[in-house]
DNA sequence: GGTGTGACGCAGG
DNA sequence: CCCTGCGCCACAC
């Protein structure tokens, strides 16, 4: 039919971002006390999108959830909030690596990770 | 509709 | 350990 409905038709597209977005907090939600994800877990976990789509969200909406549980692949911390995530690993008990010296601390992955 | 950008990830050097 | 380039995809201009 070429009755499009712009009208109708851009705010389903709002919808589905949102819904998605709502997936991914969803996830982050459930990642136990002292354990992580990087970006690309929850990606994979939700079999949709990619690192850098959580990464936005995270961005956008993340100040709703455990936004510290979800790290760089790597380990890194968020750049910005090292701070915050640092007490907050403390508190739970996150398995952390301790640099050689005066660097900075990094997630030890192969524990706190999920699912591995 | 091309271009730049980003709370990413990985391979190389 | 550092930096660079590339792939990735949604979004702002």
């Amino acid at each position: 039919m070429t009755g499009r409905r712009p009208d109708l038709a851009e705010p389903r597209r709002r919808r589905e971002a949102d819904d998605y977005a709502s997936r991914v907090l969803d996830v982050v939600d459930a990642i136990p006390e002292g354990n992580v994800m990087s970006y690309g877990d929850v990606a994979e976990l939700l079999g949709e999108g990619g690192p850098r789509q959580v990464g936005r969200v995270m961005a956008l909406w993340g100040g709703g959830v455990a936004w510290w549980r979800v790290v760089h692949a790597d380990g890194s911390l968020l750049a910005g909030h090292e701070q915050a995530a640092l007490a907050r690993y403390a508190a739970e008990n996150t398995p952390l690596r301790q640099p050689a010296a005066g660097g900075p601390p990094r997630i030890d992955m192969r524990r706190a990770r999920l699912g591995s």
